[in-house]
DNA sequence: TCCTTGATCAGGGATTTCCCGATGCGATAC
DNA sequence: GTATCGCATCGGGAAATCCCTGATCAAGGA
């Protein structure tokens, strides 16, 4: 029996490679490509392929809204996510609109053929350091995942953090918030290890994508 | 004849997608594939390829600055930029490191086999929106002060600031340039001077605005 | 040839960070 | 009501860093 496949990312090129990785398998048919979510939407209307390969971000309609209403209309249509990212944010999403597996670019095309036949079969797929991410996020019995980490720093860490991605150095924080360097250093410390990150670099790049700072 | 090129995208997937599309020609042969502007550097020495394919966003050392010491080093080498973003600065950045040709991941793969062909040949080749950029540019020569600043950056600077940036420590830069760590200082020094900044996380910001790195 | 620029490195004091621990205080538990 | 816990606060001391100065060397242009 053969596959029908739907492909959606927003870049031509990459669209055409991965038609040509998957149709290296004589089971796999490529039905449709889509450039963004809501073609990637009609398509699977009209279409109705076994498995949509969703790029995440897209433009006009992004693949997280676009798997959920996917999953709506279509049950039967198994939605993979390939995305560039692991954040937990993402992979929350697309698992929460119903995407049946979840993995990187970063993989090999190797896992993509292995997803696509895992999903087909009625089970789920995730790359390994989704996995890794989700269970974290499992064995961790925080309240829920939604409330990303930030919410799990203390109001004074948050303070503390704002001040350094915006470009304080320590005696400068310390300065402002009238407490003494060494506090400002236990807090960065606090922060950094809630956070698992390790250099202001990392940290101002987290709060540049939490809406914590801005670029400015 | 046969045309001998190098892959450089630091995702996996889109890696093994060009390879797939590329050597559907039959006198294309990809002979490496590299995952950072720093393997695609080592693999360029080795094998004197013919053709890279540079991705611009890259971990560790980016497309413009890998293509730029690939060019000086090897000038037989033609450069193709492959990138996602039409940004002026990007393009300017790349034309000037010596690139051969820029077109965007939105291209067919039937335009990048074309490039590879036409910049083979001796010339240049641009995806025409980017020829757009360039011409509205050239006929317009607008006293641009936007781009001055990075690009009095000097090529080693920029190394370092995309590692300080990426998150490496100072010892850390040091090992992976393999120069010593009082040099990184220098280097930091004299980048925060230029750039008139101060902390890391001023650093950072201004990276991401400048494509020098990414939010991850 | 001379001069500038870029890349490399060192010394050494000032500063910051990092890793340990400690205290006080309010809330919550039991 | 006291035991416990989270939070904010601070300190010591070693390690790492920052900052400034100065130096060498190679490459390339005037």
């Amino acid at each position: 029996m053969n596959y029908r496949i739907v492909i959606a990312d927003d870049h031509r090129i990459v669209r055409q490679g991965l038609r040509s990785l998957v149709e290296q398998e004589s089971d796999l048919e490529v039905i449709g490509m889509a450039a963004n979510g809501r073609q990637a939407l009609q398509m699977t209307r009209r279409l109705i392929p076994d498995v949509v390969i969703m790029d995440i971000s897209m433009p006009d309609l992004n693949g997280i809204d676009a798997t959920s209403q996917i999953v709506n209309e279509a049950p039967g249509v198994k939605v993979i996510a390939l995305s560039m990212h692991s954040e937990k944010q993402l992979i929350d999403g697309m698992l929460r609109a119903g995407a049946a597996g979840y993995l990187l670019k970063e993989s090999a095309f190797e896992e993509l053929i292995k997803a696509i036949r895992i999903v087909c079969a009625g089970k789920k797929y995730l790359s390994p350091d989704v996995t890794d991410i989700v269970l974290r996020d499992y064995l961790n019995p925080s309240i829920d995942s939604d409330h990303n980490l930030t919410q799990d720093l203390t109001l004074r860490e948050r303070e503390v953090l704002q001040l350094i991605v915006e470009g304080c150095a320590t005696k400068e924080v310390a300065n402002r918030l009238n407490i003494s360097i060494k506090t400002v250093e236990s807090h960065r410390s606090r922060i950094m290890n809630k956070l698992g990150l390790h250099t202001v670099a990392e940290l101002t790049k987290y709060a540049v994508r939490r809406g914590i700072t801005s670029l400015e």
